[in-house]
RNA sequence: GCCCAGAUAGUGUAGUGGCCUAUCAUGUCGGCCUGUCACGCCGACGACUCGGAUUCGAAUUCCGAUCUGGGCGCCA
């Protein structure tokens, strides 16, 4: 019966393994063979006269990464990692790897990101790799648990849609039979479609395909999106989901991820502090205008400069509140007392942006002319508009990049780290 | 969309006109080695993205193509 390796103690008396022969060294008399399934990694010593005959030619006959079985006596011993050894009875070599590997999995050479994603299945055999995807696990993990026990429904949308939700951002067309359709940008519609369906508390965790040529370490043109809606809330509540959303995820990574965190080799995981400060955009447009060379003005969108400057003096995760409704989408709710500006927020880590929402405008016709407003023609929002005439109760929302919060949750260089098969301007394969 | 940079063995690199029959590491293959843990030692193998130009001479300069990385804008 085969055994994860890291239940293999000094005390075990002994144990059958399968897993990639990691390394070999062969010392001649003497030779040692490591081997890692994804729990870790064992120790097999061959001692080559004490051993049968076949157990020595076999060994070196393996190539590095090829799969082997090892059934063996345990011995403690204090030299070996983990503080035991296997000692063979038979090894078996259960599925050969060619050579040379495109690349290193022991990590002795490093290799380059794009290296790595066109043999992402060797990279992911790295445990620095493989530790990235299981925290992304307890991330998803987390938030469907906090979702579930916070009454929402999950709700799966359609990722093919006839047209932009939002405008502004460039979409994937597809052939479609005889019509012309996209990929969905956001699942945006269809929440708030579920807010006037009455579910009340919807989320989707979801992909979403933007066509932007931008080439950068933290876009994506196939990304993963938290997205929530609440009626008969406000932005208010929603920001306040996110912070407790967020705090969750990274406190139950903190508590079931250890051995992740560790081959990660970071050197502390801190869970963001309770009460990320509600910056308003003027005053955020404050300090980046005192911080940055460039000349930054009241309504114009925080840049890269900017959101760094910002980020450097917030220090933590932070909130970017009251938007001048000129630069928000028209879904975003303006204030009665000063429509200037919106019930719309980012949700930002110092480094970069990981989520935005808004409290929604949910009365027809304040929708039609926001629309207008932003010289877009309501007639061709037909589709969205219909829910809003019959009877669509207030509600607010935000979408948060999956991607990006696992970035900035474990300092990882660039958000195609956080995925296994990333999709940026030039990269469509594997 | 705009801008910048880069492309050398399987991998990661050195190399600013002749000293390049191209450096180093890792790897692979062969040999030696009984406590390695980046094992060590000896030997071998393996590369200048493509096309054109300049030049007596190009990995190196220039032009074009292809591929790649990054910055900006916009965004999650």
């Amino acid at each position: 019966m085969r055994v994860p390796i890291n239940t293999i103690t000094p005390d075990t008396p002994s144990a059958e393994v399968i897993g990639w022969a990691h390394e070999i060294r062969d010392l001649g008399g003497l030779a040692f063979l490591l081997i890692r399934d994804r729990t870790g990694i064992i120790q097999v010593t061959v001692p080559k006269k004490k051993v049968a005959p076949e157990i020595a030619e076999t060994i070196r006959a393996i190539s590095r990464e090829s799969v082997v079985r090892v059934t063996g006596m345990v011995k403690p011993e204090g030299k070996a990692p983990g503080g035991r050894e296997l000692i063979p009875d038979a090894i078996e070599i259960v599925s050969l790897s060619a050579t040379p590997l495109p690349l290193d999995v022991a990590e002795k050479v490093p290799a380059e990101l794009d290296t790595r994603l066109d043999n992402r299945f060797l990279d992911a055999r790295r445990p620095r790799v493989s530790a990235i995807f299981k925290i992304r696990n307890a991330v998803q993990h987390a938030t469907r648990n906090f979702f579930f026990d916070n009454g929402f429904i999950e709700i799966n949308t359609s990722k093919i849609v006839a047209a932009a939700t939002e405008g502004g951002t460039e979409l994937f067309p597809i052939a479609y039979f005889e019509k012309e359709a996209f990929l969905n940008q956001s699942p945006q519609l269809y929440k708030q479609m579920m807010m006037a369906a009455g579910f009340e508390k919807v989320y989707e965790i979801g992909p979403i395909f933007r066509a932007e040529e931008h080439n950068t370490t933290k876009h994506l043109n196939e990304a993963t999106s938290i997205d929530i809606e609440v009626s008969f809330t406000d932005h208010i509540g929603v920001m306040q989901t996110l912070e407790d959303l967020v705090r969750d995820i990274y406190q139950f990574v903190d508590k079931t991820c250890s051995d992740a965190i560790a081959d990660l080799g970071l050197d502390s995981f801190a869970v963001p502090e309770k009460g990320f400060p509600r910056l308003p955009y003027s005053e955020a447009i404050e300090i980046a205008s005192a911080k940055c060379e460039e000349d930054i003005a009241y309504g114009d969108d925080i840049g890269t400069a900017a959101e760094r400057a910002i980020g450097e003096e917030m220090g933590r995760m932070y909130f970017i509140v009251d938007w001048p409704s000129s630069i928000r989408p028209y879904y975003a709710m303006p204030y009665e007392n000063d429509p200037e500006i919106c019930k719309a927020f980012d949700m930002m880590h110092p480094r970069m942006e990981l989520s935005s929402g808004a409290q929604r405008v949910h009365q027809h016709d304040l929708l039609v002319e926001q629309i207008a407003k932003k010289g877009l023609n309501p007639e061709n929002f037909e589709f969205y508009l219909n829910p809003f005439r019959f009877g669509m109760p207030p509600h607010a929302g935000w979408g948060l990049g999956a991607e990006r919060l696992v970035t900035t949750m474990l300092g990882l260089p660039n958000v195609r780290e956080a995925v296994l098969f990333p999709r940026d301007r030039h990269r469509v394969v594997p």
